[in-house]
Order: C-alpha cells, then structure tokens, then sequence
DNA sequence: TCATGTGAAGAGCTTCACAGCA
DNA sequence: TGCTGTGAAGCTCTTCACATGA
C-alpha cells in the first residue's frame, strides 16, 4: 500500500512531516476527515500539489470525500520511517546542542533524543532533560542499544570534520550538520546542511531588493 | 556593474553566501586569483552553476585567468547588500534564541545583532555578549536607531504571531522563523522558515530508505 | 591555450485541466 | 455533485557544449 521507491522528489519529503504537524492538530480537534484544500488552507501549499505528492506513496483518499485523517496520518508515518522509539544524538554539547536538545525534546512528538556526545570533561556525564552526555568515544556502544537514525551536528568548525569519522564508525548514515563547512563524507551518507549564518546571510538579500 | 534585478533564482541567492565565506577564506591564505574549478571543489557546486549564477549579476571574471579573488568577494558583498554594519534583532530569548545570538555574535562576520527583544521580566535587561535584552515594545524605537535588516523569530508557538504583528509593526520586512507555525503576514513581508523538527523528520525518511 | 560567459538542451518540480469514482 | 487521482503542459533551475576573448 506504501510504496517507498527512489523516484520521489525531494521536495515532496520535505512537505511530508508539514501534513503530518497538521493531521495531529486535526486528530486532536477530533475531526475525521479532512480534504486536500482545507489542508491546503491550513499548510500553505496548494491542494494539487498535496494531493500528487500523496499519490506518490498510493490512492489514501475517497473521491468525493477527502481523506480519513488518522488513516493519513499512519500512512504519513510508515512513509518517513517514524514511529514511537525513533531515536538520535546529539554531537557537540556547546549552547546550540543544549539548545537542541531541550527544544526537540520537548517539542518533536516522534524523534527523541536518546544520547549526546563530546569531548568536553566539563559537559560530559551533564544531564540535559533526562538526555546523557557522553564521551564521544562511546557513541558506538551507545548505536548497538539503540538503532540511531540521525546524528544531529553541534560542534565548532574545527572539530566537525574528526567528530564525522567517529559518527560513520558507529554506523549512522544521516547527518544534520549546524557546523559551517563542508563535511566529506562517503557516498552512502547522506548530510543535510543547517548552516544558519549562510542562511541569514541570503536572507539580507531580500530585506534590501523590493520584492 | 552590479545587476540586481528581480528575475535571480532562489538557489542562486542561497549560495552567494557559500561563495563568500570560500573567498574570505582564500583572502586569509592571500591567494589572489581563483578559478570556477577551484571554487566548486570548495563548495560541492559545480564550475558551471557557479560561472552562471555569478553572470545573473555581471562579468567579473577574466578569460583564461579566472576571479580576483578581492574584487569577487566585494561584489558579491554589493550584491547580498551587507556591510560592516549589517543589523539584524532576536526575538525571544529562550534557549533557542539565546544560543543564536551567541552564535551570530562569534561567527558571522557580515552581521551584527544589535538588540534581543522578550516579554519575560526574567529575561528583560539581561546583556549576552554584549546583547541588550529589551522589551518587546520597545523595537519600534531601536528600529529608528539602527536599520535592521532581519528579525530572527525564536518566540514559543503560542507567542509567535503576536511577535511578528510587532515586528511588522516596527517595519522589518524580513523574518527568520524558528516557530513551527505558518506566519500570518503581509504580502511584502518575506519569511523564511527554520522548522528544525520538520527538517529533522524529513531527514529520517533518508535514514529508512536506501540511497 | 585556458578559463569565462552563454544560448540551447535537459531534468526536476509545479500547475493545469479533466477523467474517474463515491 | 464533489473531491480525488493523474496525464499533459508549463515553469524553474541545472547541465551541456561551445563561442569568446585574455
């Protein structure tokens, strides 16, 4: 029913967990259907698109009807990958990483944080809303416990490239990457690049061209 | 020289930053010249995207030489419209927000967060590295001192979009969203999204799936 | 000769228009 | 009738291939 082949666009993955975000909001008004183009209202994106990016994956609606939204919110879920125990770390415990941890743990329902790693004596075996900082030397031991899905990247420019090596040892496959170069890595990982001063930077270009 | 009209490419406007930082890093080691090859090896983009992305704006290169480097980099200074005195504001000083301002403040070269603004007395008149925490109704009156470019939006859900009614309200046109809500804004108003749940569950879709 | 600058072709994604079905 | 599902058209951005000029 889930088909979960290659040729899907980035960008559909991306709106995903925005339908997702919604459907919980809808689950917890109990509402039991919903249609393409309130969820376009609600979402900002157009109601053609929601509903090829949906085909993508299989036919979850009625004709007529809409979409019964626990059903599309299970079969949202199956597609990413998520379920109650998904879980990642955090490496680099300086104020972003802190300011990571506190932030998903308390505001992503379905990741959790189930380790953070440095090198920093003074931040090791600290507690960060029940989350373990640990010497990056154990973030193997830590990948056999749990199957990590995601290593979120906090640590300075300078340590971020040795701090990869250590994560592809351990097995892990996706990287968020907050440290601002570019990280080599092999062709089966895959990193997503969160680089806020870049990001800030190109937003500049807009508060002084007329739009 | 500089040509800035409407019709650039979002991409293109994202990765005149990435150059930037490239060419502040070869002014450090005092190289003079770079080519469009040297520069994508640096930058993952390919020679191509870069030659043409740079042509949205003018011809800055010279045939069978390559850029100098110096004048590369101002132009694309011209281009974004940064300066030494580049001034942007954060908007709720929770964790979050706090870690971004000390972030900017030790690694972004180009830009200057001159106040943070909460509603929190706990948090009101606090000084981060140099940061003044004010009230929010006082943005208006920093706005006429400085001229900010960009707000950074760190507020809680709930307290997001009466922030931006003030952000607006003070004229900043330009909002950096870390609030996992859709903002309610003008046309006018440009607004970019950080939702780093969003990102982060989009991200486990490519942890599940095979490259 | 070598690297930039650039029309044309191609790929990827979005929008349109309507067929299909409850 | 109403809303989903979907080929086709359209648009945006990237890659190609080569003309241009130091």
């Amino acid at each position: 029913m889930v088909n979960r082949n290659g040729d899907v666009p980035k960008s559909v993955i991306r709106r995903l967990p925005v339908y997702l975000r919604t459907l919980d909001i809808l689950i917890r008004n109990e509402q039991e259907i919903v249609s393409s183009r309130e969820l376009s209202e609600k979402t900002g994106f157009t109601a053609e698109q929601i509903r090829k990016d949906l085909t993508f994956f299989g036919a979850f609606g009625t004709r007529g009807t809409g979409y019964t939204v626990k059903y599309l919110r299970d079969m949202i879920l199956k597609i990413i990958g998520l379920d109650e125990r998904t879980s990642i770390v955090v490496v680099g415990v300086g104020h972003l990483g802190t300011a990571l941890i506190r932030y998903n743990v308390t505001k992503n329902p379905y990741v959790n944080v189930v380790a953070a790693f440095d090198v920093d004596p003074s931040v090791v075996d600290k507690d960060i809303l029940g989350v373990k900082v640990l010497h990056i030397s154990k973030m193997k031991e830590v990948m056999k416990e749990y199957n990590i899905k995601v290593a979120i990247l906090t640590v300075n420019t300078e340590s971020a490239q040795e701090a990869v090596e250590y994560i592809i040892k351990s097995g892990i496959r996706v990287i968020f990457n907050f440290a601002p170069v570019k990280l080599i890595v092999p062709e089966n990982v895959h990193v997503h690049n969160a680089d806020l001063s870049i990001e800030l930077q190109s937003l500049i270009y807009y508060a002084t061209v007329e739009k």
